[in-house]
DNA sequence: ACCTGAACACCGTTCAAGT
DNA sequence: ACCTGAACACCGTTCAAGT
């Protein structure tokens, strides 16, 4: 509609993207611009909000624009993944601690799904074939040389490692759309609220069936996301040198 | 319409769900038909398959009949958890095996999710606080303790289970809806199809900067499903001990 | 109390038609 | 080649009305 060829249509000169536009700046649309949109959708309202009529609506126009560009959702899922796993970072694999730098590398990927909420989804049964996911992949093989282990260890543990901490993302995902989703007609549900909730859940359980969890509530419900995820972690990695050594 | 009072209408009784019924057995509808529909179309077509609207036409009857029973989705997912967690079986902890019986209990969990194809997938972002998965979170904290593990470690130990092991079932679960969703125009994508253009992705990828993934291809794609969650488990229970030995 | 039809506000995707 | 409007076949949920 509006094209760049019109000119001198009155004092001044007209831009495409001009500030009285609303909402609806019409560029030429291109993939990259509907990830961008996609993205900044998924950061603001969770993956579950985002549609293909969502993001048409974003760019001024309707969802059967967005076909030209990309084929099907699943493709712009995969292409969300592309442009996320890039931002994983690699180490070099120093061999007196390559432990801790595996740790690290781990709780990396998963800061990186936090800083793109939702994409985490897009991962989900995925064959990880991104060029970040395999530079992500290469770097933990890496580390794993350098730490001696065997491998066809390493290359399940990079298997495990990925769905792991791709079902940790998902997770606080879910729970942070379910969270907003309740304080949409109220206040938000508070973080502690729900915890406290999960411990009474537990302490009131049965003594007879349940004599651990119940008498164990505080225990069960203690520590936040990043002492699981640490906690995770450190299992991870620990049981990996363990079966590295059982297995020499 | 079809009450339990109408008799005598001709030569035979007439009985409600009698073999002529077009696939609309009109009994009164009830949770547990509701459920029962919602599990048999799951096993069939998958999670993604299954609406309020595909079990009300099942059960004869429009979407909105089924909210006198059910709040909501949310709340049938739910229900499905609650009915499926009920079939986790949990062991007598023995101290002097403890650490197989917990492997085995992991892949017990894993067992009954393939029995009930798209369960796993209502669980997530679930807290889990159905009776089911409070007996199998009891059983792994009793046999931690007959392994000595700390409570604390154990408690977290029982979160990690559940999401790793949930997430499997998840993966394993699109796995098969994406290759159903391909075979419906055609034949079936076989497994064994699949895992050979992954190797050749590895393969063929640039030896300069994917040297590892690319002179691994063949290990990076060796086992089966079983192989990758036997490690998985080895990982997680020796990681365990591996962590409570440091800490003692 | 339980069930129903019709409606509301959404989806992803296709397709003929426009420029 | 790129974009569009309109349509198709779906969703979950609500609500007034029926029995």
């Amino acid at each position: 509609m509006a094209t760049e060829k019109v000119f001198h249509l009155g004092p001044v000169r007209v831009r495409v993207n001009a500030a009285g536009d609303d909402a609806a700046p019409r560029q030429r649309l291109s993939r990259e611009r509907i990830v961008d949109v996609a993205l900044a959708q998924m950061k603001e309202r969770g993956y579950e909000a985002v549609s293909m009529r969502s993001i048409a609506k974003d760019l001024g126009t309707g969802p059967a624009s967005l076909y030209a560009h990309v084929a099907n959702k699943d493709e712009l899922d995969q292409l969300l993944i592309d442009r996320v796993a890039g931002d994983f970072p690699i180490p070099e694999p120093d061999p007196e601690r390559w432990d801790e730098q595996l740790k690290q590398s781990l709780l990396d990927m998963l800061t990186v799904y936090r800083a793109h909420p939702g994409v985490a989804r897009a991962t989900l049964g995925m064959i990880p074939t991104s060029p970040g996911a395999m530079r992500n992949a290469e770097g933990v093989m890496a580390l794993c040389r350098a730490g001696g282990i065997p491998d066809q260890l390493a290359a399940w543990a990079c298997d495990m490692f990925a769905l792991y901490m791709g079902a940790v993302a998902i997770e606080e995902d879910v729970w942070r759309a379910r969270a907003a989703a309740a304080g949409e007609g109220g206040e938000p549900l508070r973080e502690e609220d729900m915890v406290a909730a999960v411990h009474d859940v537990f302490a009131s359980l049965p003594a007879d069936e349940f004599p651990l969890l119940r008498s164990l509530a505080s225990v069960m419900t203690t520590g936040d996301a990043d002492d699981r995820v640490g906690f995770a972690v450190d299992i991870m990695v620990e049981g990996l040198k363990a079966l590295a050594r059982r297995e020499a």
